[in-house]
DNA sequence: GGCAAAATGTCGCTTGCCTGACACTCGGAG
DNA sequence: CTCCGAGTGTCAGGCAAGCGACATTTTGCC
């Protein structure tokens, strides 16, 4: 199991094949819907395979997504913590293998656990600035620059550590990610493979310079 | 000394006297800085009397405010947890009296008490609840609605437990925290006036009903 | 190999916000 | 009491993003 994860570095072995036993792993074809808002949140998620959007559809039709989580990435901490229902939808982008760790073991972690303690705070502080910084580039920046963090975000070596350099999505949930239309996603993309900071495939973009792209629009 | 913020019920006596001894304040004039972007973050913050607000300016010269604290709040965590300098400032609206309570003191706090720690990774995640929330309706809805949310969020009462419903902050300001122009909060605070959410007065907005608000524009 | 569905590239048009401008009002300092 | 600066109300113009529309390309499946 690929739960290799940096929370599981600092628990002893036989925790680790507690936790281990105690984690279901469920598969999800591209498009369906692994939570959805208001079911209560029995689990925490963790991404082994795939990718997965956190996303909100308003009453007007209009849809945001809050973030994408590709393999390695764990989430949903934060309505498992506060005990209440989810409150954003969680949908599969790819075929997708998820692990579920129940309430009851991730409380028992929460309790006994330091190191684990110490990598929740880190994530939700991590996760926090990550918001925090997405508001300030709704805000400042021009939709290229916006597509650019978007697209790094989705590489954040301190939430998701895989290397993997190579996302497949689509221009229109990258769209959703940027808060820019999807025509508007296209250009950028040009705008930002002419600067030689990606490399755009059908249905897959290639990120060749994540600094460049963290920093691209000032 | 007003520091009667929710994570001081739970310390034993002994310990909050000497928290309370490590624990400066200063005063700051309406419009003084109190922290810079890039400063160290030496010290956790608390408001004990006025309005503070986290800001950023862009190269462009565009203003975004990411919080409005007011009396009874306390911030920058995150930079003191994750020991790195300021990333945003830190101003003053109004006349205000700042806690500072020094970072040595902070972890120390933060290695002995349960009850600090759970304060902590709740405040976190309020905040984090808060800045999805402001995520969301930037790109979801209208301006008045807009407005309505940054307004209700700054009588959040998890964040701060004050509960004077009055508030003495200028429209630009508002304009600041909401993602809006000047010109355009003004129509929107005439509208939610007009709903009886509100009542407008010079310089000074004051709720009426703050459920009506968070709700404005579904 | 061929077909259908999904994804991409590119048009205009429209809409609504931001900018800049100006008159007016309020409140505090001297 | 008077004056000055900050805050407020309101207008007109410009601009840039979103939307609908449509042709084209790619992929995967039969």
């Amino acid at each position: 199991m690929l739960a290799l994860s940096s929370w599981t570095r600092e628990l002893p072995a036989e925790q680790l094949d507690r936790v281990r036993a105690a984690i279901a792993v469920r598969e999800f074809a591209a498009g369906a819907s692994i939570c959805r808002k208001g079911d209560p949140a029995s689990a925490w998620l963790g991404v082994i395979d795939g990718l997965v959007k956190i996303h909100s559809l308003s009453p007007a039709g209009k849809s945001v997504t809050f973030a994408g989580i590709p393999a390695g990435g764990w989430f949903a901490e934060g309505s498992v913590l506060r005990g209440q229902p989810f409150m954003y939808d969680i949908v599969a982008l790819r075929d997708s293998r998820i692990a579920f760790m129940p309430e009851a073991t991730f409380h028992l972690l929460l309790d006994t656990s330091i190191p684990f303690n110490r990598f929740l705070l880190k994530q939700l502080n991590e996760r926090l600035g990550q918001f925090i910084g997405m508001v300030e580039h709704d805000r400042l920046l021009e939709p290229d620059a916006r597509v650019a963090r978007a697209l790094a975000a989705l590489f954040n070596p301190h939430l998701y550590p895989d290397a993997d350099p190579h996302i497949q999505i689509s221009q229109e949930e990258l769209g959703y990610l940027a808060g820019a239309s999807r025509q508007r996603v296209n250009r950028s993309l040009q705008v930002l493979g002419k600067a030689g900071l990606i490399k755009v495939d059908y249905g897959l973009v290639t990120v060749l310079d994540l600094d460049g792209l963290q920093r691209f629009g000032s």
